[in-house]
DNA sequence: TGATTGACCAACT
DNA sequence: CAGTTGGCCAATC
């Protein structure tokens, strides 16, 4: 198992409508200093796999620093969205409402 | 094959 | 208070 295999299922988790952090998940892993790689698991998955909700996914700020590697800009965000996570400017509002820690709730 | 580099984070200067 | 640095794994050059 890769890692970036462990990364793809814990952000599968993820319920609709809540978000992780790249730290959470790399912490998750056991591999707390490891959160670039997360970030750059998720570049791979959306070549590879697009069943992966990386928009769910934001670093600790809850902002959106990935949206760039989206379709186009605003495409994480409108995902988001969809699922009832309000974006403004790039942020999550009441990110720590909608946050989802594997650590807490897959234990 | 060795060096560089990420959708990051925390500690240090 | 802002800029730098070390750390992790895997891929690319």
């Amino acid at each position: 198992m890769n890692f970036q295999e462990q990364v793809w299922e814990v952000v599968k988790l993820i319920p609709k409508g809540k978000i992780t952090t790249y730290g959470a998940i790399a912490n998750y892993l056991s591999k707390a200093k490891a959160s670039r790689m997360v970030g750059w698991a998720m570049n791979k998955s959306h070549q590879t796999f697009k069943n992966i909700p990386a928009h769910r996914v934001v670093n600790r700020n809850g902002v959106l620093t990935g949206k760039n590697h989206f379709n186009t800009t605003v495409t994480m965000q409108q995902k988001l969205e969809q699922e009832g996570v309000k974006v403004k400017n790039d942020k999550i509002i009441d990110f720590k409402k909608h946050f989802w820690d594997p650590n807490i709730e897959l234990l």
